[in-house]
Order: C-alpha cells, then sequence, then structure tokens
DNA sequence: AGCCAATGTCTACTTACCTCA
DNA sequence: GGTGAGGTAAGTAGACATTGG
C-alpha cells in the first residue's frame, strides 16, 4: 500500500516491514553470536528479516586492541560514596557463589580486595548499600565509549574501568542499564510514532467510508429518476471532459492523502446533462 | 562426535539509594 | 524538615553461547 510514513507523521522516523541487513562489523567475541541468538538483538548477516524496530544506528562494534594487560589495579572510587558497593549485599548471601561466578579471575581478586575495604568502612550494617554516583568525567567517558560501541568485549571492559578508576563489574553495569534507557526511550518514540499514524489511519479510514456511502447513495439515485433525489446544486460539470460530478465526494478531505484514489474526482455519469447539446 | 558442567554475557525486571522540586 | 517522583547503580533470574573435560 502506498502509505508513505514520513510525510504522514513528520516524526522523521520509519515505520515499515522492511528487510533489515546487518550492519554490524564481524566480531570474534560470544557476546556477537548471543546476539545474533537474541531476538531484540539479533543482526544475522546474511539472512533478512522484517522489522519494524527503531534500533540504534552506528552500532558497529570494533574489535579495539586496547593495551589490555592483565595487571589487577586496586580500583578506587571516585566519589566518597564509593567506598560501598553492592557487593557488600552479595556477599552476605549464599549467593556469592553465583557472583563469584560471575566475575573473571581478576574481578574477583579485586572484588575481593574492595569488600575488604568495604567491610572496615561499613558502620550501617552488614546489609547497607550505599549508592554509588559517577562523576561527570566518568559520565561522560562512559558515554563517549557507549557511542562507539554500545557493548563491550572483556578487553574494551577492563580498559575502561581502569581508565575511569572503577570496577569492570560496575563498567559493565553501566552499559547493560544505558542499553536498557536506550531501549526505553527508544520504544517511547516508536509508542508516539504509532500513534500517529493510527491516528491518520483512523481519520483516512472515517473519510473512506464517508465516501463509500456517498457513493452508494448516488448509485441507488442513478436507479431512480435523478431529478427526485439529486438537487441540480450538488452537481458540478467539469468543464474539460463535460462530465458531471457530486459534492462531497472530495471535499471533505482536500489535502493528498496517501490513500487517494489514482483519479481522485469521480466523474458521475448524468443523463441528463450528457447530451450533445450539453455544452 | 556427542554430552555435560562451568562460565560468561545478555535482557528484563526489580530494588534501593540519592537528588530535587 | 518531610515527602513524593524521577533517575540510576546494582541485584536477580533466566536464556543462550562457548569451552574444556
Amino acid at each position: 500500500m502506498g502509505f508513505d510514513d514520513h510525510h504522514a507523521c513528520n516524526t522523521g522516523l520509519v515505520l515499515g516491514l522492511g528487510l533489515t541487513a546487518s550492519q554490524e562489523s564481524t566480531s570474534p567475541t560470544p557476546q556477537k553470536a548471543h546476539r545474533q541468538m537474541n531476538p531484540l538483538l539479533r543482526k544475522p548477516n546474511n539472512s533478512f528479516e522484517p522489522s519494524l524496530t527503531l534500533g540504534l544506528c552506528g552500532n558497529n562494534f570494533h574489535e579495539e586492541d586496547h593495551q589490555g594487560n592483565n595487571s589487577i589495579d586496586l580500583y578506587r572510587q571516585g566519589s566518597p560514596h564509593n567506598s560501598h558497593s553492592a557487593v557488600s549485599n552479595s556477599f552476605s548471601s549464599g549467593r556469592v557463589v553465583k557472583r563469584e561466578r560471575d566475575l573473571s579471575s581478576e574481578e574477583v581478586e579485586v572484588e575481593k580486595v574492595s569488600s575488604r575495604v568495604i567491610s572496615d568502612e561499613d558502620e550501617d550494617g552488614p546489609n547497607a548499600r550505599k549508592k554509588l554516583r559517577l562523576t561527570k568525567e566518568q559520565s561522560a567517558l562512559l558515554e563517549e565509549s557507549f557511542k562507539q560501541h554500545s557493548t563491550l568485549n572483556p578487553k574494551q571492559k577492563q580498559a575502561l574501568a581502569r581508565q575511569l578508576s572503577l570496577r569492570p563489574r560496575q563498567v559493565e553495569v553501566w552499559f547493560q542499564n544505558r542499553r536498557a534507557r536506550t531501549k526505553l526511550k527508544q520504544t517511547e518514540v516508536d509508542c508516539e510514532f504509532l500513534k500517529k499514524c493510527c491516528e491518520t489511519l483512523t481519520d483516512e479510514n472515517r473519510r473512506l467510508q464517508k465516501e463509500v456511502q456517498e457513493l452508494k447513495a448516488l448509485k441507488l439515485s442513478q436507479q431512480q429518476p435523478l431529478f427526485m433525489h439529486m438537487p441540480a446544486a450538488t452537481l458540478t460539470m467539469c468543464p474539460s471532459c463535460e462530465r458531471i460530478g457530486g459534492v462531497g465526494s472530495e471535499g471533505a478531505n482536500p489535502n493528498k492523502s496517501p490513500f487517494s484514489m489514482a483519479h481522485p474526482k469521480p466523474h458521475f455519469y448524468n443523463p441528463f446533462t450528457n447530451s450533445s447539446a450539453a455544452c
């Protein structure tokens, strides 16, 4: 169908059942493979599939080779609040097993060091969970990095964490939350866009229904003496082709619509004006 | 080659803390 | 000063891929 979304809703967005191909460069990381399996992130290389989403573009994932040496830093926190972390909670339950399993060996070591510091400083009880606030500099650098690639491979994570004096886990969490926020915003945009499309289609539907009614009425009137049902004032004659058109069939929507018929002005045959002497 | 456990990463959802009006 | 809303760091569960035995 010839529905032109770009003009209909004027949002600058593209809606369509399109076939999208992968924009992602090759990455040897497992995450890439995972993304290919994940329905929300999947961008298969050699396949096309219908899509309605307005996902992030420019999301190329480069296998950047940061210096990435494996030395372990004691990641100091950037703000006074930072001496506490969620790790203190994790270690207070049996989930510490999973928690440690989630961490690389390096991270485990860092976590353990951190937890030691935490336990020294934590005077609010074993379950206290103070909120970390990232500094402006940290946030800015994370944002910058996110613009380049919305997911990180382990090396990138390590390098970024070192650069920011954060734990790799914190960098990972920040990226996870950032992706979630992006997706949420995009969903809101999509929702607004679809609402507008719905309104447009509803209006169009209403207009077409009205047109159908008028055409039906006209057809009915043609089966009976026309002068009894159709006042002369409702008929107009096309000066060029000398045909008669009804009022109201087009006037309801003066704007050209994507749903307009190929020949928007219907020509109605009027036996009374169709004689050779009519014009 | 096939199986399985361990591990790592992801999303989605939730919780808890902090800030600000 | 108290409070509710919003933002966000972090926890959790579940799914899936990879890897090594």
